[in-house]
DNA sequence: AGGCGTACCTGAGGGC
DNA sequence: TGCCCTCAGGTACGCC
C-alpha cells in the first residue's frame, strides 16, 4: 500500500495495517490533537457509520471529545455526554487530523467530523473495510473482545487456561480478538518466533514452559512495537513527521528467504489458515 | 460451540 | 504499453 504525500498542514496519524501497536500510537496522537474539542459538523460521505449517516449525524455534532483511548484494536473517543464514538480502522483505515484551511482533503475519506476551532477529523479508508460506530453510554459494546495483553489481568494464568484443550494452530488462536485482543499478523508471527515456537503447534499442547515464554513475548513484542510507534511498511511519517521504527527490527514477518538472526537459517513462508505466516524452521521447535 | 471457508475491497505487482 | 490475474489483510457471516 502506498498513500499520496501529504501536506504539512495534515497531521498524519494512521500507519498500514494497525494492530495494537499502531492503533495505540494513533489513540495518543489524537489524544494530543483533539482532547477537549467540540464537533461542530459531521460529513458522512459513505455509509460506514453507525446508527445510518442522516442519524449518526445529528447525534455526534455538538458532542465533546472528553479522552481519547484504545480497547483491542479500536480506537475510542469518549464523548461529553457519556457516549463514545468507536472506530475500527481494518485494514487500511486512517483518522487524520487536518486544519480546515488544508487544500487537499484526504483521498477516500468515509467521514469528516469538523471541529469548533477549525479543525477537522477525516476517516479515511482505501478498501473501506474500517467502520464508525456510536455507542450509547450504558451499551456493552466491547463484551466479545478478550484480553488486553498488555492489562494485569493478562496474567500467566489467565493466558494459560485460555490455551488448555484447543486444537487451533497457536498463530490462528492468537489472531482471535475473543481471545487476546490486539495481535494482527505481524505481532503473531514475531511472538512466536521470541517465543521459539512453531506457528502451527496446536495451542493446547504447548509445554508450561513454552506457555511461560510467549506470554512473555507477547507483552515484551508489543511494548517494544509500541515504544517505536508501530510498524511503517511503506514511508509514513506521524504527527510529528516520525515514521514507525518497528519494522527495522522485525525478525520474521515478511523477511521470506532472510537469514535468521538466531539460528541464520532461511525464513520460511507457510499459510495457516489463509494468512501468510513466516518463521524459522530451525529454532521455531517447541 | 467452535472452527473453517468465503465475502468484503482495492491497489500493487507480475506475466505476457 | 496495457490488460489480465492474483494477492494482501481483519473481521463478519454462514455453514457443518
Amino acid at each position: 500500500m502506498r498513500l499520496e504525500p501529504f501536506t504539512p498542514t495534515q497531521l498524519l496519524l494512521g500507519i498500514d495495517v494497525p494492530e495494537l501497536p499502531e492503533v495505540e500510537t494513533i489513540a495518543r496522537g489524537l489524544a494530543n490533537a483533539i482532547t477537549g474539542k467540540t464537533i461542530e459538523s459531521a460529513t458522512v460521505l459513505r455509509p460506514v457509520v453507525y446508527p445510518e449517516p442522516v442519524r449518526f449525524g445529528k447525534e455526534i455534532v455538538g458532542e465533546r471529545i472528553a479522552a481519547v483511548g484504545r480497547r483491542g484494536k479500536f480506537v475510542v473517543l469518549s464523548l461529553g455526554s457519556g457516549r463514545r464514538l468507536v472506530v475500527h480502522l481494518r485494514m487500511t483505515g486512517r483518522l487524520i487530523v487536518q486544519r480546515a484551511e488544508a487544500t487537499d482533503s484526504e483521498p477516500y475519506t468515509n467521514v469528516v467530523l469538523g471541529f469548533r476551532d477549525r479543525t477537522r477529523l477525516c476517516f479515511a479508508d482505501v478498501r473501506r473495510f474500517g467502520r464508525m460506530r456510536l455507542v450509547e453510554p450504558e451499551e456493552e459494546w466491547a463484551s466479545d473482545v478478550g484480553l488486553e495483553p498488555l492489562s494485569r489481568a493478562f496474567s500467566f494464568e489467565r493466558f494459560s487456561s485460555l490455551l488448555d484443550g484447543r486444537p487451533t494452530p497457536i498463530k490462528v488462536f492468537l489472531l482471535d480478538q475473543r481471545r487476546i485482543a490486539g495481535l494482527g499478523n505481524i505481532y503473531a508471527c514475531e511472538a512466536l518466533w521470541d517465543a521459539r515456537i512453531r506457528p502451527s503447534r496446536p495451542a493446547g499442547t504447548l509445554s508450561k514452559p513454552a506457555r511461560k515464554r510467549l506470554h512473555i513475548s507477547i507483552q515484551s513484542v508489543l511494548r517494544r512495537a509500541i515504544e517505536l510507534r508501530g510498524t511503517s511498511i511503506d514511508d509514513y511519517v506521524d504527527a510529528q513527521g516520525r515514521r514507525g521504527g518497528f519494522q527495522n527490527v522485525l525478525s520474521v514477518y515478511g523477511r521470506d528467504g532472510g537469514a535468521c538472526t538466531r539460528c541464520k537459517s532461511p525464513i520460511k513462508r507457510t499459510v495457516l489458515a489463509q494468512r501468510g505466516t513466516w518463521w524459522c524452521r530451525t529454532c521455531q521447535k517447541h
